[in-house]
DNA sequence: GGCCAGGTCAAAG
DNA sequence: CTTTGACATGGC
């Protein structure tokens, strides 16, 4: 099956996603960081008590003490080594934009993607969540749904990120907006019914090929 | 109580 | 270069 069509498909079952909930790219970026292997239920806690300590500015999260980081994202897990890492992005920021990251979200695609890989913390999907979902880039983001459920079509055989990734991109137009929501689309997918244990095949929007290739990958 | 969630890093093999 | 373990909370 091409891409486009499974876009089609989801697109046509779930419709619009909304992605990627947030005020301010900061926002975007902390948020990419604290959903790492956690809920996004527990991210919108965690974004909610940094709004509260009024924390959500690159320039406000770099003075803050490490505590009160740590503090405020408790509940979205791996707070002690989120709580460094969410603090040093901010540091880099402050430091080289200032608060207004519009001059950093605009540069080159090429040129973004290597500065923001450089961060500790931000591996390929945060880094290309970042590019997609803060700087708008045209990126194809790649998680663990997608693997698992691109797998479980028979629409990819390999699960290394790069070979996912260019599978997509390679038949797909550079076009943020249809890939903003493609992403997230899979993700709704995957919730709904690419779960790793009990897939739930009967409402899968690509039904057929998930019921031929059965179980967990 | 066990499994899972919008992964990443450092240390081994 | 690929695999493995640690990191932590909250919902079902």
């Amino acid at each position: 099956m091409r891409p486009k069509l499974v876009f089609e498909m989801l697109r046509a079952a779930y419709g619009p996603q909304h992605w990627w909930p947030g005020d301010s790219p900061f926002e975007v970026i902390v948020g990419a960081v604290l959903t790492q292997n956690t809920a996004w239920a527990n991210v919108e806690k965690a974004i909610a008590n940094l709004k509260k300590a009024r924390l959500l500015t690159p320039s406000r999260m770099a003075k803050a003490p490490l505590a009160k980081i740590r503090r405020a994202i408790k509940p979205s897990g791996y707070y002690n080594q989120k709580s460094r890492r969410v603090k040093a992005i901010a540091s880099y920021l402050a430091k080289h934009y200032g608060d207004d990251l519009t001059g950093f979200l605009g540069q080159p695609a090429c040129a973004l993607k290597h500065e923001v890989e450089s961060w500790k913390g931000v591996g390929p999907e945060t880094r290309d969540s970042i590019l997609l979902y803060a700087a708008g880039k045209p990126v194809f983001v790649v998680d663990a749904y997608t693997v698992r459920a691109a797998n479980r079509a028979g629409l990819t055989k390999k699960r290394a990120y790069r070979d996912v990734q260019e599978f997509f991109e390679s038949s797909l137009p550079r076009n943020a907006r249809l890939l903003n929501e493609f992403h997230a689309l899979f993700v709704r997918l995957g919730r709904e019914c690419c779960a790793k244990k009990k897939p739930r095949c009967g409402e899968c929007p690509l039904r057929k090929p998930c019921l031929r290739t059965g179980l967990p990958r």
